[in-house]
Order: C-alpha cells, then structure tokens, then sequence
DNA sequence: TCTTCCACATT
DNA sequence: TAATGTGGAAG
C-alpha cells in the first residue's frame, strides 16, 4: 500500500461530508474532500461509459491509514468499514440509469500477522469467502441521480461469519483485501447482464486493507478514533489518556499527545506497506510509484489531492498515463445536502447517529428512497435477466439500507496487488448472462436473507465484470484486444495469475458467473507484507 | 494468536 | 432511546 503520503493534518471527521448542508458542516473539519475536479481521463468509448470518472471521497484520509496499513474489523454481526466508501462520480449520462456496486476482493494470496510492528506473511489465504457484491440502495438510477452528489457505501458491512445471513461481504480475517467499485449501465429494463451490458470498475488502491477482528497496529486504533465519530469516547483528552489507552492496549510504543499522533502517524513508514517508507515524502512522490495515480502537484492543497482523480485503465484504448489537469481539479463539487424528492417518501427524521457519516449519502437512502430494485429472479431465486426493470419492486429504506444489496458472486481476486484504479467498460460477454440454477446448497448462499438481495443477485451474477479463476491467458495482458480487454497503462503490469485455489469447487454457485472474467491490473507496488 | 463478548460512548 | 461504534477482557 503506502500509496498515500500524506502529509496534512487529518482531514477532519470524514463524515463531514458532503451531504450535509453546508451550515452542518462543522467550520473545524474543512471538507476539503467535498470538492472535486472533473475527470479529465477518460477514454473509453464502448457502451456509453466513457468519461466516467470516480473519485474516492475523503482521500486523504484513506491515504492516512494506507500509509499505516489499513485495518478494517470484521464481527459475526458485521462491521461498517472506516473510513467509509464514498465517492463522487462525473460523467454519467444524467438520463442514462446505472448500477453502483461494490465487492471486495482479496488482493493477495498471503495470510497475515501483525509481529515486530508491521504485517508479515504467515502463510497462504484462506479460502476465499464467498463473494458479495454490494449494491448501491440507489440502484438503478440516473446518472444525474449518482453525479448529483457522494455516493455512499457506508452501509456496506464487513463480517467474518461465514454463513452470514444478512448478505454482508464475507472477509477472512487477517487477510487482505480490495475493495472496488463498480458502475454499470442498466438495460432498457432496468436491470443488466446482456451481453452489451456495459460498465466500467474502478480501484482505489488506497482503500485496500487487512481484515482483522480487532486491530492489530496501534496506530490504526489511533487513528480511527481520532476520526470516526463514534470512538469519540476514546478520545483522550491528554497525555495521560493516551499513555491510559496505550497501557490498557498492551502496547510499547511511545504514547504521544493526541495533538502530536497525526504528525507521528503521517511521518512514520507504514510498516504495512513496506516500501517508501522510511521517508515521507510529498504526496505525489508516494504516489508517483503508482503509475496510474495522477500526478499531483508537490504544492497540491489537501483540496486538489482529494480531487485527483483515480487513475482509468481504461479499455480498449489505452490512455496516457492520467494527468491531472489543473483547471479541472479546482471544479467544485456540490456539497449541499440534496433536497428530498417528494415522489420518495423518505425518513423526515435521519437517525442522528447517522448523520455524519450518511450526510454525504443521500444515495444511503437515509434521506429519500426511490422506488426501486426489483432484479428479476427465477422462480428459484436465481437470475433470470428477463428484463424486469429494477425498479418494478420498491423496496422499504429499511430494506434498502440493510440489504439492498449484497450479492454473492465468483470469488475475484486481486491478484498482485498492483493495481490503483482502472476501469474497463466493455461489452459483457455472452457468459455473462445469467446462468442456470445454482445447485442446493451451499455454505455461502448467495443471498440468503434478502429477498431483495436475491432479485439483485441478478445483477451480480450477470454484470459483474470480476474476476476470478479461468482467466483467459491473453486477458492477463493489459494489451489484449476484445470486449474483455484492458488496457492499463501502467508500468507495473505483470500478468495476472490464476488462483487454482479460488475454484468452483470451493462455493458452486459462486463460481458459475463468468466464464470470461476481466482481470486488471494497473501496476501498483505490491504491498509489502513481510519486507 | 486470534475471536467473541462486553461495557461504554456518541449520534 | 436505538443503533452503532470502540477497545479490552476473557475464552
């Protein structure tokens, strides 16, 4: 990792985010995040999707922990991550209806500990967990919908139980993971999965992490309770509280003042990541390794680096290495709360404990819902990709918010980890459709506790453009041509590997998705576990 | 060494 | 008050 660098304070509360009226926000935590430039790189031209551009929200804060190492807990009762995923999207059609989702993949193939400071390799991973896919609750919706404002994933909630019925993503714990985003084009029905689906993905290498079910490095503890609103209880307010806290963790590390964790944390090496670390450098410098970063400028304002862009790999044409343009990071982003729509009857009243982190998730749900996600399903559940709009089937906001939206999928990999952002909007191939009835089964039901889900699990199961094992040999190549084929201009690009272990065998029905997958990499450092 | 359960804090 | 978060004790 360490691909953040970093070197302002922290950015404050991430949920001051952009979802909140401008006069909630509160005037000490700048929301530098909520500005954003226009993607200046995007060059696809298949189905629509090129221009899209996703830029991570609160970038600088996932860069923080990155240079750490992030950690993410998981529970049986399953975990929101923090920082949480948000970002902003441009470029959408604002008429054209999409698909937002997410799933997390595993980035390696190594199991962890946390020794000595710093994360080692102990082993190979566990089996994969049986892949989810989180659907946005918004989904589908227009792209002016999505471009309006942050797009949440707040709600997204990590577990380790393995037979998790609430259709959270399944994680091994200390194994590391990617989380990626996914936009796709919603067919004339709303739904997706035909084979001129379109879609694009993108990967910010920041947000990677280890999953843990209780944080291993001090430093991340740290950090998450200097920024996540509910640690706010463990806020020392002095020294003395620090050294509590230290003591009480067990911990030898020198305890410094609060005042002086951040400055500590942003210049010590993330021994998470291994490489780069020694020094701290400007932002661009750490990010310079990462090929398909924009460039940065050294003097870039906390503003301008949360609105670099994510770097496309883009297919079929390979773009020049992203640059960042000037006049385009300084674009504003609309940080105003969005008003409800009178149409959705939504909650009057958010929960307030929600309101930091959903202020910037209209598309949470919290503040309207839309009628909306009916995935056709077959009479067993399965997908069917009959064409049922997505938006036949209102679901409650409850509903909406808990489970819109996870879907089991074939179990992706992000194999060497060296990708940071890419997108290949293509044309999904014919085995993407949806498949035949899963066998009984099954460990990791796709998505038994929603029925929503279960509509939705159409939607993963056709259009997710993961990956996963049987990945055709010329599609491990950046360079292959074709529908699939991606185009990543970066200069760590080594080819992918499959991942026999990662076989159907392991979850059937989670295996039955793709023939075809699309394997990208981008050519990021690899996380140096062990170094 | 890692996971689960708990009390407590915040919103 | 409920929901959700946290770190830490206990297993």
């Amino acid at each position: 990792m360490a691909n953040g660098g970093d070197q302002f304070g922290l950015s404050g509360r991430p949920d001051s985010d952009c979802n909140e009226s401008p006069k909630e926000n509160e005037p000490e935590t700048p929301s530098f995040s909520c500005s954003s430039p226009a993607s200046p790189q995007t060059t696809t031209n298949q189905q629509g999707m090129e221009g899209i551009n996703v830029f991570l929200h609160d970038r600088e804060l996932w860069r923080k922990f990155d240079e750490v190492g992030t950690e993410m807990i998981i529970t049986k009762a399953g975990r929101r991550m923090f920082p949480s995923y948000k970002v902003k999207v441009t470029g959408l059609n604002p008429k054209t209806k999409y698909i937002l989702l997410m799933d997390i993949v595993p980035r390696d193939d190594n199991r962890y500990k946390f020794a000595d400071n710093k994360w080692l390799v102990t082993g190979k991973a566990e089996p994969a967990m049986p892949g989810r896919l989180y659907v946005h609750p918004d989904s589908p919706a227009t792209g002016a919908h999505w471009s309006r404002q942050l797009v949440s994933f707040q709600k997204l909630k990590l577990t380790n139980n393995h037979l998790d019925p609430f259709g959270h993503i399944i994680l091994n714990s200390m194994h590391k993971y990617q989380p990626r985003l996914h936009i796709v084009k919603a067919d004339e029905n709303n739904g997706f999965g035909s084979k001129n689906t379109a879609f694009c993905s993108h990967v910010f290498s920041e947000t990677a992490f280890i999953a843990v079910t209780s944080y291993q490095n001090h430093k991340i503890t740290q950090l998450k309770i200097e920024n996540n609103p509910f640690a706010k209880g463990f806020r020392g307010s002095d020294d003395n509280e620090l050294h509590r806290m230290a003591k009480l963790q067990g911990k030898d590390y020198p305890v410094v003042p609060r005042s002086t964790v951040r400055q500590r944390l942003c210049s010590s090496g993330s021994p998470f990541s291994g490489k780069g670390q020694g020094v701290m450098v400007s932002p661009e410098a750490v990010a310079s390794p990462y090929s398909c970063e924009n460039g940065l400028k050294s003097s870039s304002s906390p503003q301008e680096l949360m609105a670099a862009p994510p770097t496309h790999c883009t297919s079929p044409h390979p773009q020049p290495p992203p640059q960042l343009q000037h006049s385009q990071q300084q674009q504003l982003y609309q940080c105003s709360k969005r008003k409800r729509v009178e149409n959705y009857p939504s909650e009057n009243h958010q929960h307030q404990y929600k309101k930091p982190f959903t202020s910037s998730s209209t598309t949470e749900g919290e503040l309207y819902y839309h009628p909306s996600s009916s995935f056709p399903t077959s009479p067993t559940g399965l997908p069917t990709n009959t064409g049922h709009g997505l938006a036949d089937a209102p679901y409650s906001s409850d509903m909406g918010q808990r489970q819109a939206c996870m879907f089991a999928n074939l179990e992706p990999r992000m194999d060497e980890p060296g990708f940071s952002s890419w997108s290949y909007p293509c044309t999904l191939p014919s085995s993407m459709t949806p498949m035949e009835h899963y066998p009984p089964y099954t460990p990791h039901p796709p998505y038994s506790s929603s029925p929503q889900g279960s509509r939705l699990s159409t939607v993963a199961h056709q259009s997710t453009p993961l990956m996963g094992e049987h990945i055709p040999p010329e599609l491990y190549q950046n360079q292959s041509p074709g529908p699939l084929s991606l185009n990543c201009h970066n200069v760590h690009s080594p080819p992918l590997r499959e991942h026999p272990r990662y076989t159907s065998s392991l979850s059937p029905p989670l295996y039955h998705t793709l023939e075809t997958h699309t394997h990208i990499r981008c050519g990021v450092p690899e996380w140096s576990a062990a170094s």
